[in-house]
DNA sequence: TTGCAAAATGTTATGTTATAACATATTATT
DNA sequence: AATAATATGTTATAACATAACATTTTGCAA
């Protein structure tokens, strides 16, 4: 587990480093509080925790504005439907996301950062820029009751 | 324009009736504040306009209270990603919608409800569903550029 | 028709999410 | 070392949303 996060860390240094992006001391403590995590907080719960984890102060101004550098970097990405923000799952992977794809549970609150066929997304691209509109690069965010939630509903 | 507006409201209080929900004045108000606007507006938007149109008072709670109601009637949608709320686009026609798909235009703040195929959608479905996911009903907000605001952008 | 209960609306307070504006500190460059 | 650019600290405020309770209106039954 801490592997996953330690390796997620270097990873996104390294990629930082070579796209010119400068991935400082807190930035990084502000994606590893999301990794630790491994749900969805909003900023404010980022700013809380992230004195309980470093024993250091962190302002919620400072954490939208360390949230918006990550979320350029492609670190970390916004649910716009509950104003929570998450690490990437594709960071430590080589899995590269044009359009990224989210099953938020409404029972558990778990979020899975999921990828569609490309072609089913092609589709849905094509379809969409039939009309005449333009897309630009987005997210899905779909809501329902993830597998878990779902057992526990119905037991047998 | 006005036909269309005072059909939809029309239609909107049929629909109230034949069903037992109750559109009182203030709440068709707020959908003809929206319909009139026939852009997205915030809450507080909509009861700053709601002032102006009907020299009445409407506090920011109360169009809260009566938006949870046009959307429960399914007449309102919310924008998850702008917090602003609109019109249902179907009101005034028999179009029926599962899943509520936006195309929300970044330059120009335009947003288009459209219905994408059957097809694709049940494509998009079962591709969800097949990880053990069960979709409740939601909505797709995609952003990008307008046809108009795309041909503004490079004229020839 | 009166009385009651439920639903709708009014009102005030407060919680939550996000940005503006300006000061200070750190870093890179010359 | 001087300078400029970037990052962070700090305070204030804007924007979005809900809680809690009072009052009014409505539907319905006695
Ligand atoms: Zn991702
Ligand atoms: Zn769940
Ligand atoms: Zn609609
Ligand atoms: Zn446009």
């Amino acid at each position: 587990m801490t592997d996953k996060i330690d390796s997620s860390l270097q990873k996104a240094q390294t990629e930082c480093m070579r796209t010119g992006l400068r991935l400082t001391d807190k930035r990084s403590k502000v994606l590893k509080t999301l990794l630790q995590a491994g749900k969805p907080l909003s900023a404010y719960d980022i700013a809380d925790q992230f004195k309980v984890s470093f024993s250091e102060s962190l302002s919620a101004m400072s954490a939208y504005r360390m949230l918006d550098f990550l979320m350029q970097a492609g670190l970390v990405h916004k649910l716009e439907t509950s104003n929570q923000y998450l690490a990437c799952s594709h960071i430590s992977c080589e899995h590269k996301h044009e359009l990224p794809q989210f099953l938020i549970c409404d029972q558990c609150h778990t979020v899975q950062e999921i990828g569609l066929g490309t072609h089913l997304l092609k589709e849905l691209k094509d379809s969409i820029e039939n009309t005449g509109f333009t897309l630009s690069s987005q997210q899905l965010e779909l809501h329902g009751i993830c597998a878990k939630c779902r057992a526990d509903l119905s037991p047998q």
